[in-house]
DNA sequence: GTCTATATGATGATAGAC
DNA sequence: GTCTATCATCATATAGAC
C-alpha cells in the first residue's frame, strides 16, 4: 500500500543482512516490488534512505531487547536476556554491521544516527545493571557502566565471530563464557 | 615481485581501515603507486588479492597478539595485553570488519581464510587461558574455551562499539568492564 | 506518486603494444 | 612486467510525461 513503508521496510532488511554500501537502490526497489520513479520520489538520495534505516533499526533493537527483558525476576535474568540477542547471530546485528561500513561512516547524520543507538543501548544496559545490582543478582563491586559496555561488546563481538566462523555456537560460546565471568 | 608486495601492502592497509568492497582496485593501485597493468599482471581478480590480504592481516594479528603477549609473567597478564588490542580501536580490527563485508563473505576461499584466522586467534587465547589457570591468575572454575571466546568477543565488539561511537573510550570501558569481571 | 528514458561516473576488468 | 586504450556493467541518480 504505503510504498515508502515497502521502501524502508526491504531496505532495513537489505541493510542487516547484505550491508548499506553493498546494497543498491535497484535491489531495494526489486524486493520492494517498487519502480524507480517512486523510489526516488520518496527518497532523493540513498542516503535518505539509508539515515531512516538506521534510526529505525537502532529503535527496533533496543525496543527488542527491552521486550526480551521483560517479565524477568532480577537485573541479572534480564541481563541473560540481553545475551540471547546473539541466539541467531550469523544474520549479523541489526546495527553494528554499519560501524565497519565506509558509506555510513561517510556520512555525518547516518554516523550519529549510529553513535546514538549504541549509545541509548549502552544507557540501557548500565541501568539494568544498577538493577541487578540493588537486587543483590550481580555483585555490587563492579563499575555499572563498564560492565554494560562490556556486555554490550561481548554480544557485538559474538556476532562478528559467528559471521567469520559461520559458525552460531562460537557466538554461544562467548555469551556463555561472558555469563559465567558475570556470575564469577 | 616489488610491486606485487606494495600492491598488497596498500591493500592490506585500505581493506582493513575502508572495508574490502568499498575499496576499488583503482584506489589500490593509486596508494601503491602502480599503474592497472602492474596490478592485473599480479592479481587477475580483486577477490585473489582480497585472498592474500586476508590471510596476511590474520597471521599479522595473531603475531602482534603474541608479541604482545611476550615477557608477560602471569597468563592473566596475557589476557590483559590481549585486552590492549582495542587500545587503538577507530581503525577498526585487522580482520573483524570482514564479517560484515558482503564481498568477502561471497567468496568461499576469502570466507574461510576469514574463519580461520579466528579460530586460530580463539586456539591461541584458549590456551594462555588454560596457562592462567594453570599458574593460578585466573579462576579454575572458569570454562577454558568459553572464557577465550568471551575475550575475543569483547575485544571484537569494543572495535565495533567505537566505530559506531566514533569515541575510543567507548572501547576502552568495555576492556575494563571485561577485565573486572575476570579478576572478579 | 509513479512511469520510462536518459545521463554520468565508477567498477572491474581485457587487449595488445613495448 | 608494465603501459595505454578500451569495454561492459552497474550505481546513482535526473527529466519529463502521465
Amino acid at each position: 500500500m504505503d510504498n515508502r513503508r515497502l521502501i524502508i521496510d526491504s531496505a532495513k532488511k537489505l541493510f542487516w543482512h547484505r550491508g548499506y554500501s553493498t546494497t543498491s537502490p535497484k535491489q531495494v526497489m526489486a524486493d520492494a516490488g517498487v519502480g524507480q520513479g517512486s523510489f526516488y520520489h520518496h527518497f532523493p538520495a540513498k542516503a535518505d534512505l539509508g539515515h531512516e534505516v538506521v534510526q529505525e533499526n537502532g529503535r527496533d533493537l533496543v525496543a527488542s531487547v527491552r521486550a526480551a527483558m521483560e517479565g524477568k525476576a532480577t537485573g541479572r535474568d534480564r541481563l541473560v536476556a540481553f545475551l540471547g540477542s546473539a541466539g541467531d547471530a550469523l544474520g549479523g546485528c541489526q546495527i553494528g554491521g554499519f560501524a565497519y561500513d565506509a558509506g555510513i561512516l561517510a556520512e555525518p547524520p547516518l554516523r550519529e544516527a549510529l553513535g546514538a543507538a549504541f549509545t541509548e543501548l549502552t544507557d540501557l544496559l548500565e541501568s539494568v545493571v544498577r538493577e541487578a545490582q540493588a537486587d543483590g543478582s550481580v555483585s555490587a563491586k563492579l563499575d555499572p557502566a563498564q560492565t554494560a559496555a562490556a556486555l554490550l561488546a561481548v554480544v557485538e563481538g559474538a556476532f562478528v565471530i559467528a559471521r567469520a566462523t559461520g559458525r552460531q555456537s562460537t557466538a554461544d560460546a562467548a555469551t556463555a563464557g561472558a555469563l559465567a565471568l558475570l556470575d564469577g
